[in-house]
DNA sequence: ACAAAAGTGTTGCTACTACACCCATGA
DNA sequence: TCATGGGTGTAGTAGCAACACTTTTGT
């Protein structure tokens, strides 16, 4: 018994902005343990060759059909008894992505796959809804000292869109003057000449971020509101 | 092939202050691979109920005798070749921890364990170096925000000593006028009426570190200099 | 009285907060 | 002309950086 052998796999939280809203992709688990249950998706490594970071991205793709994306290792769960048929030890991944262009597909370990609010989570499987508050912080501090909320944008941006994404989270409204001033400042934004239509009032300029800039600002830029 | 196993192993990087400088534990390879090499303390996760955590900590007091510090998750590296005889995948922690009044002792798997200087390591076994460059840098950023600086002191410390950890970390020197009143002012050091008498020159006041005012600071206190 | 490290204050500047109204557009 | 969200300015304040000398102690 001193020496069962120990699973390793990797899961992943992959984050959107949806309408303001952050939401997390899960898929619907189609065999037991917890069959029926939303859970992240996530496998084992069972490539051998593949690095922790190529299995998530693949398991990623096999289970949703989401590609490309950045990802980031979270933190590597393995506590006794979170997996009822044995000991496994998961590290856990975080993807920063856009939804629009994708097209989700379910794998075939997964009965469905789906956006879910983070504030309106279904109940999940293993101790993955720990997993995700665990990311929900990290994701909270990214965006105080690195441009993750760009990776959340699409390429043209409104700075109403950058705005709420960092409302969403962050969890509550800032000021928009002030927010608007504060991040042009830091100059990672390049006005474009484009504006976007939205509806029957003045149309917003377009902005897109510069990793150029991003990258001449001190070593922890500060985007804290 | 496609399912050889996988082992999963814990190693610590356990850092100290010592003189100005520093500071990791290291301990000397008995066997292959890399024998005779300098290596981070740690080892596999083989008894089967204990987490990850519990598993830095037991390699930790049984390979270098230090016990009862501060742990916490770094990284987990898993690359293939990371190890010669198979694939493993190793979740690194960092501790954080004083010299004084520690025995080292080596476990029954190495030839010898010490402290080296940062910036004077030896050749090391694995991809030890590349772990301890990701534990300084996680140190760095956890100095800024967090109370890490008091666990690398005594219980009772002066302002220079303080000051000297940041400098240690940080690899530059601060304004010890600017780091004082900074450091004073967020109202988490309790002066003591005690001085602490190092030659012959003016003694210096002592410090203890207080949590409960610490934790009500703000989210992120910046400690930065 | 000297050597050594401890300890202290001010000024200018930058950057943040708080706050409310006008602008451009399509319907 | 109205409804809607886009976009802007200022004044007060707090906190930071830069900077050099005096104090206390033991020898």
């Amino acid at each position: 018994m001193a020496s069962e052998t120990i699973k390793v796999t990797v899961d992943t939280v992959a984050l959107a902005i949806e309408q303001g809203a952050l939401e997390v992709l899960l898929v619907k688990r189609k065999y037991e343990p917890y069959k029926s249950l939303w859970a992240l998706p996530g496998g084992s490594l069972d490539e051998i060759d593949e690095t922790l970071d190529q299995a998530a991205a693949r398991e990623l793709l096999e289970e949703t059909n989401v590609g490309g994306v950045y990802l980031e290792q979270l933190y590597t769960f393995g506590d006794k008894g979170r997996d009822p048929r044995g000991r496994t030890v998961t590290a856990a991944y975080l993807a920063l992505l856009r939804q629009e262009g994708l097209e989700l597909k379910a794998g075939s370990k997964a009965r469905g796959v789906a956006w879910w609010k983070v504030n309106e989570l279904p109940e999940l499987a293993f101790d993955h809804a720990d997993i995700i508050s665990y990311a929900r912080q990290r994701v909270k501090y990214k965006l105080e000292y690195s441009p993750a909320a760009f990776m959340l944008l699409p390429e043209k941006f409104t700075l109403r869109d950058l705005q709420s994404v960092y409302e969403a989270v962050l969890g509550k409204a800032v000021d928009n003057r002030n927010f608007r001033k504060k991040f042009l400042n830091t100059g990672v934004l390049q006005e474009l000449s484009e504006t976007s239509q939205e509806g029957s009032f003045r149309p917003a300029r377009l902005y897109t971020f510069s990793l150029e800039e991003f990258e001449k600002l001190p070593d922890r830029p500060v985007f804290m509101f």
